[in-house]
DNA sequence: CTGAATTAATAAGAGTTTTTTATGCATAAG
DNA sequence: CTTATGCATAAAAAACTCTTATTAATTCAG
């Protein structure tokens, strides 16, 4: 009947879903003249204006967009169809994440090696960010799936619980001897956005001490160094302090807070690639086990 | 994802449908090792085994008949939605069409001309056949639509009534003048099974007539000539003999019955390609009118 | 049991698509 | 007015799919 193929329709929805040939070249791992092309093979195969080109953009027709709608339901049923039918090992293409530091160094090396073993077909992009932005980027389908700590919510998203961490409040020795918390100074915080950072205010006010002044810096490894190397002290994520903690860098300095940083994962709630909603539930399953 | 194209899985359901490798490539006008191929390539494409190489045929396994039954409602969604979007212009490939003597030469003329005019695309491949053996071919898919005279009804088919002919008696001027249908021998008719041979019978009967032995022929064509030069006399379906009327080779040598023959459209009742669908729908629509 | 026929796999070459690379043109923004 | 962005186009390169022959395996018939 057609020359179409599966691609050919996904292209379609990538272009009407990022809004520019060149966005969803570089979402498809290829060029815009290969899109282009794609795009004129549809139209002239349907017989059809699937865009308009105004000014130097696109914008779907009617019948463009009624198609769209029509193809993506059913186009992810293929390929969950198709998925299925392999027990997820035919899974293939790039999955791009997107990871707060202290989700990053807690789920993700745990998650990575799930998918390595699992769905070897599939390769991850990762990149640290922040949480906005992170969100921003999953919204706009730059990103498929975010892990980051924090309770999120937002029109649009779907989100998973997958865990919680400890916080510590944690000192070189020399500092945590010299009578710790109430001592130390300053105190330490990653930016004011993180519940990191008002778990940190929280504690401090229940200690009775004083909500000083508080550094910030926006990379918990960078703030781990820092407060080893005997600058006043922090809360951390106990997880990604464990190290240092054995090996005597830094020791507790006060009693933890009850309370605990909590990690998601999100997606779009109108995710519809199959493998991207496979890693999706994956990821919410397994982390609660590890 | 995937380099699988539409027409892959097509290629699944056809072979499915149809059993062997060789079917599939004649209903989509290829080779069998281009079917071969596309085989290899989705199973290679899924890491699963579609068909266990049984003797010399194959058979799916219970995986492939999952996914072939997983696929068939969505690849015949797909096809609707592109074809929907182009306001069916887009409707293009082969479409097999079987038809009885008498309805291809009633219906068919005007079917084919209006298919020609609004789905451009689309080829009709017509044979002609007796009712038993279209049935069968639709059936299995060797055919997509059966134009036929007289009711049919059989699960797994879908009937519509087209239209209803008038049938004639008639004879050469000479036979007529000789006395009608009265003295005309013999008494022509196509084979057993048709509808005109039933109302043959109930004819002779109900003008007091016997039955005498009735010659057949299996094509209303050639029988036209026959009873033309003047050997005997037959019934009619009136559109058919027509031009005949007209120039006077044939008249009316008896007073015509009240039945009539009943004309259909059938497809498989599970058939999915929205083109034969559209066809099957324009072919029960349009020819109430003609 | 042998020979003919059917069915699928394989290999090589031909032909067609699709992609890339480079460029041009139009439009929006600074 | 200049720069940057986004799409279209052209030609060459790369990739893919099909076809034509041929082989191997199996079934069926005599």
């Amino acid at each position: 009947m057609h020359k179409l193929a599966i691609y050919h329709l996904e292209t379609l929805l990538w272009i009407a879903r990022l809004g520019t040939f060149r966005a969803a070249a570089e979402r498809l791992n290829t060029t815009q003249p290969a899109i282009s092309a794609r795009v004129r093979e549809i139209e002239s195969q349907l017989g059809l204006a699937i865009f308009r080109r105004e000014g130097r953009g696109v914008v779907l027709t009617a019948r463009g967009r009624q198609l769209v709608q029509d193809c993506e339901p059913l186009l992810a049923g293929l390929e969950s169809a198709l998925l299925e039918a392999g027990g997820h090992a035919g899974a293939a293409g790039v999955v791009r994440i997107a990871a707060g530091e202290i989700a990053a160094a807690t789920c993700l090396p745990h998650f990575a090696s799930a998918v390595r073993k699992d769905l070897p077909g599939v390769t991850l992009h990762i990149d640290l960010d922040l949480t906005a932005r992170m969100l921003q980027n999953v919204l706009s389908g730059t990103r498929d799936i975010a892990f980051l700590a924090g309770p999120v919510a937002s029109p649009g998203l779907r989100t998973a619980r997958i865990g919680e961490v400890s916080l510590v409040w944690l000192a070189s020795p020399e500092t945590a001897a010299q009578g710790g918390l109430q001592a130390a100074t300053p105190v330490w915080s990653i930016g004011e956005h993180s519940p990191i950072h008002r778990v940190t205010c929280e504690s401090l006010q229940m200690a009775g001490l004083p909500v000083r002044a508080i550094n910030t810096c926006n990379n918990v490894a960078t703030m781990l160094g820092i407060v080893a190397s005997g600058t006043g002290a922090a809360l951390f994520p106990e997880t990604m302090a464990r190290p240092m903690m054995k090996s005597g860098a830094l020791v507790e300095c006060a009693p933890p807070p009850s309370s605990q940083i909590c990690f998601e994962v999100a997606v779009r709630s109108n995710e519809s690639d199959p493998v991207v909603l496979e890693l999706f539930r994956r990821a919410a399953m397994f982390s609660i086990a590890g």
